[in-house]
RNA sequence: CGGAGUGUAGCGCAGCCUGGUUAGCGCACCUGGUUUGGGACCAGGGGGUCGAAGGUUCGAAUCCUUUCACUCCGACCA
């Protein structure tokens, strides 16, 4: 490709709402434009690293025996009122109608489509296991599209799908996909973890994220500094933290405490560590058919994982408790205690022991000192936010916390879909059995943005080796110089001839231009052809180094086809 | 969805408060010339229904109303 000809149209300035370097360089190196909110225009050079991630995720899933097919973008929503999704999604699902009336959605995900696509299809576990997948566009109506790329409305991704006969092959399958997923993501050059989840209201047994560490990330991560441990911060555990009984004597009983109501005023009217207080959280909990105030209970010093506490209360979403709903269900706020009668209670299994604690007393004004958990038939559950410096359950090492991007998901899912579909195969028995299903997705078009959040510097991209949308850049100094155009034309010619993806940037500018557009748009290496020619020396650079290196202009061929 | 903003040339902005020539500036673009190893210079030039609709007024980018779009913070987000 000449540069001339390319339409790569780079600027200076960035616009102005870009604030991630993976916004900013991508929209001024020419690689995507925004069209409307969470929309993006892939031109050339962005499209050519689309394309360049697909086929790489498309070539390591092929190599494991999963098959590609596409499945229409807009699904009927038939579909989804079947599987009890279409009222479940809310407004992220975007639906229309057609001309004669008919319901549809613009697919978010796939797992109807493709359980409809599969259900009497396959109708015999012979024909087990399979794996199905596609690399299609897919659209969901974030409330808050944000980071360009990073978080579209519209984006492109590939979601698989795997059915089994039972739940053994299905965790094979999930095996083999995380090690595939990962060796995707190590050819693209990305540094990440595979960290344990919240599988969320999708249910399934099992789920990991594949989390690209980056500092612009809008996921919390915890990492294990002595074993293989993370976890998104939703599902992350840690080891209990053991309370020295003996620093505080109490003698129980209610206390005065007037107008003390938070953690930080109780420790200071104690004078007692916050880790002695049970901190009440209030949520008004909603359900498919109602809502109710629920209490979860952790220690004063840790903080409820709202996540964990959804999942385990099994409310579709929770509002905060306002002083009205509190005192509706006979509860004060600032004095809320674990003993209450008709409200459901949830206590944090670090406290399950604990003999020496000061609660609210359920009484205004007044706690509740030398509180214990112990023998009482409360809801021990997980609730707890891990915090850097928490001690990891599996090898005892200090856990910290990191942001990351999420980049893929894979679910052990079950079969919550072929139920609700119907989709069914016969066993060896003969009996109808529905589909152990598995799904994972790969943000195609995220990974590009990703990509560049983890590599570039202040002059622009820095693309890896699998990514790059040119592996060379031949930058003519001063095209009016004929020897120049002449030799760098033949050069690109000669690496053309073998393959090689090539630029020539034979533009008119000045070199400062050319040299600071391949620093921007980030190609691995560039070959300056320009005064040096006069020696017989032109230059090698390296973006990722800026390293410049002189090669005599008969070596040249040969170094960039053994360098690319 | 709550809160806060912004819409003026491809991009970045000024003008608006206090209405009044032909709506400016930088970058980009076109023509000619001089330049050519780190985003050149000189000269000339093109490009705008001032987001949209309605209203007030002799007169609206500017004031009023409505609306749309986009952004930011938050909530949300297999």
């Amino acid at each position: 490709m000449r540069f001339s000809k390319l339409f790569a149209p780079t600027t200076k300035d960035a616009p102005k709402d870009a604030l991630l370097p993976s916004h900013i360089y991508l929209v001024r190196a020419g690689f995507v434009s925004q069209i409307g909110s969470g929309i993006y225009n892939f031109l050339p050079l962005g499209k050519i690293v689309l394309d360049k991630i697909r086929a790489i995720v498309k070539e390591e899933l092929d190599n494991v025996g999963c098959q590609e097919v596409q499945l229409g973008f807009i699904t009927p929503s038939e579909l989804w009122k079947e599987s009890g999704r279409y009222d479940k999604f809310g407004k992220e699902l975007l639906r229309f109608k057609d001309r004669k009336n008919n319901e549809f959605v613009l697919g978010p995900t796939h797992e109807e489509a493709m359980v409809d696509l599969v259900k009497n299809r396959i109708k015999s576990y012979k024909q087990l296991p399979l794996n199905l997948y596609q690399i299609n566009t897919k659209f969901r109506d974030e409330a808050r599209p944000r980071y360009g790329l990073l978080r579209g409305r519209e984006f492109l991704m590939k979601d698989g799908y795997s059915f089994h006969e039972n739940d053994e092959d299905l965790k094979r399958e999930y095996a083999l996909i995380e090690k595939t997923y990962a060796k995707i993501l190590d050819r693209l050059g990305l540094t990440y973890r595979a960290v344990e989840a919240d599988s969320g209201a999708i249910g399934g047994s099992g789920s990991k994220e594949f989390m690209v560490i980056a500092d612009n990330g809008e996921d919390d991560i915890v990492i294990c500094d002595g074993c293989e441990y993370a976890a998104n911060i939703e599902a992350a555990k840690r080891t209990k933290s053991i309370l020295k009984d003996d620093e505080v004597e109490m003698q129980a009983g209610e206390f005065h405490t007037p107008d003390v109501k938070t953690i930080e005023q109780l420790s200071d009217f104690f004078k007692i560590p916050s880790e002695f207080f049970v901190k009440a959280v209030a949520k008004k909990a909603i359900f498919s058919d109602h809502e109710e105030i629920i209490l979860f209970f952790v220690r004063g010093c840790d903080q409820l994982q709202e996540t964990k506490a959804l999942s385990i209360c099994g409310a579709l979403d929770f509002e905060d408790a306002t002083d009205a709903d509190l005192q509706s269900v006979g509860l004060i706020a600032g004095f809320i205690g674990p003993d209450v009668e008709n409200i459901k209670v949830y206590v944090d299994g670090e406290l399950e022991d604990e003999e020496m604690l000061i609660c609210g007393a359920n009484r205004e004004n007044y706690h509740y000192v030398g509180y214990t958990f112990k023998d009482k038939e409360f809801d021990f559950v997980d609730l707890v936010t891990v915090e850097e410096g928490d001690i990891c359950t599996r090898c005892g090492g200090k856990l910290s916390t990191t942001k990351g991007i999420e980049v893929g998901h894979i679910f052990q899912l079950g079969t919550q879909y072929s139920e609700a579909l119907g989709a069914t195969f016969l066993d060896r028995n003969g009996k109808a059995q529905p589909f152990v299903m598995g799904t994972y997705g790969i943000g195609v078009s995220r990974l590009v943005a990703v990509i560049i959040e983890q590599h570039h510097d202040d002059r622009g991209c820095i693309w890896t080796k699998e990514s790059a949308p040119f592996d060379v850049d031949i930058i003519v100094s001063n095209v009016k110089d004929e020897v120049q155009s002449a030799f760098a034309q033949k050069l690109y010619e000669q690496l053309r001839q073998k393959g090689k993806s090539v630029l020539l940037d034979d533009r008119a500018d000045r070199f400062g231009v050319k040299i600071s557009d391949f620093e921007l748009c980030g190609f691995p290496l560039a070959v300056i052809v320009g005064k040096g020619l006069k020696e017989d020396k032109v230059q090698i650079v390296n973006r990722k180094t800026l390293v410049k290196e002189e090669v005599a202009i008969d070596k040249i061929f040969d170094k960039l086809m053994e360098l690319v």
